[in-house]
DNA sequence: CTCGTTGTGAGAGCGCTGCTCTCGTTTCTG
DNA sequence: CAGAAACGAGAGCAGCGCTCTCACAACGAG
């Protein structure tokens, strides 16, 4: 860890830019960071951050890593309050875990799950963060199936595309968990982090007040519907 | 209607304005949407265009109303393809006929429910075109109950505060259908949303390929949720 | 220790943006 | 017909991302 003192204190005004450029995002959004506003809190000229980030996107990409990992993060801390055999309060917890953070910093949720920056393209480095998240739920799910809460329910019906994606998806990280399993579990996130967008970017609006009680009766619906394949 | 030329020649040219931004929009992006290269494309000078509209943002949101519109014809068109009786199919039809329109349209889809504009505030002007798509499901919903298609299941024990908001949406909208039904409703239309905003930004990439297979099977099944409160 | 290489910050500058203000001209209205 | 209102052009301000050049400091090799 012997680095020069030049390699030490670039890492070093890497981190400030990053935290910078980090509360700058949480206080404005995205569209509000700009790069020179950055450097110029940093006592910078705009042209010597760019010896640290190649663009205002490469800055951008960096901080969708972060949030990607605080989603990660939020959905495990919040699992792991439940024991191991609460199959259905892990994933509840998960779901309200995710749901506070999202609220918490509303900035970097849609960073991760609202519209995607401007020209669009994911960076490579951007995908193994993003499975952090997956990984917790898939973990549940698959401890779920295992001691039997889970309800298989019947076989699904797939067509031949999607059953291999699916098989991939299981090889890999979750074994013996079924299509149909997989399915629901798919479904009911999405409806998670719909019903966080939903709420987030407004479209609840004047239609409900008590969002924290209306989400979590969403949430414990959709656990319901994940283990058992039914209301309740 | 014998409005003054110079009205007329307003109207036209405020009708250009937006059509040409609407043409840069589904180009570019609402980020990629610039007032002055609007301006140009008219052949008039930037602070021209600001007679029509006050701020580049009052031109979104001009957008913003056509999206929300659009969404609504999307869902209509595809539902009224169905008879009337088809409850199960007028929804899935909706859902399906939303997603093709976000896959087709994918900027105006992120301008709807995505991440919200810059500062975000939705001006009245938005909410109504935004309730005409949940009036088209609604009363497919209600349809559905008058006929007995959708089961109401065990009712809902729901926080008085939350019991009220569904009631005020019950007596304005939707009469005769049980809080239950109204969430597992939303339930399930959350999911549609989050589950064409998984797909359209890009969360499903490398996961699963027949993007089509995948969306429709997940539809059918958040259907028949919201008819039995079981899949299938 | 010296010398050439490399990393770094400052500065100027390009073209773009949203938006404001002024100034003639055109159109409407009382 | 005269005054008021609407309109388009032009210049200009402050901000943006990004590029290029230049001087200087830190570094590795001899």
């Amino acid at each position: 860890m012997a680095a020069t003192a030049r390699a030490r204190v670039r890492a070093e005004i890497t981190d400030e830019i990053t935290a910078i450029a980090r509360r700058h995002l949480a206080e404005q959004g995205a569209s509000g960071l700009s790069l020179r506003a950055v450097a110029r809190e940093l006592g910078m000229v705009s042209s010597a951050v760019y010896r640290y980030f190649p663009s205002r996107d490469a800055l951008l990409t960096a901080l969708i890593v972060d949030a990607f990992s605080a989603v990660g993060d939020a959905a495990e801390q919040a699992e792991v309050t439940r024991p191991r055999e609460d199959v259905e309060g892990r994933w509840v917890a998960a779901a309200l875990g995710v749901r506070a953070w999202a609220r918490a910093h509303p900035h970097e949720y849609a960073l991760v799950y609202g519209t995607p920056v401007p020209g669009y393209r994911a960076p490579a480095d951007t995908i193994d963060p993003a499975q952090r998240v997956n990984l917790v739920l898939l973990r549940i799910v698959a401890d779920g199936v295992a001691s039997g809460v889970v309800e298989p329910g019947p076989p699904l019906r797939t067509p031949p595309s999607l059953a291999a994606d699916l098989a991939a998806v299981r090889a890999a990280l979750a074994p013996d968990v079924p299509d149909a399993v997989l399915c629901r579990a798919l479904l009911v996130w999405t409806q998670v982090l719909g019903g966080i967008s939903y709420e987030l970017f407004g479209h609840l609006q004047n239609g409900v007040h008590d969002l924290d009680a209306f989400f979590e009766l969403q949430v414990r619906q959709g656990a319901a519907y994940l283990l058992r394949g039914a209301a309740r």
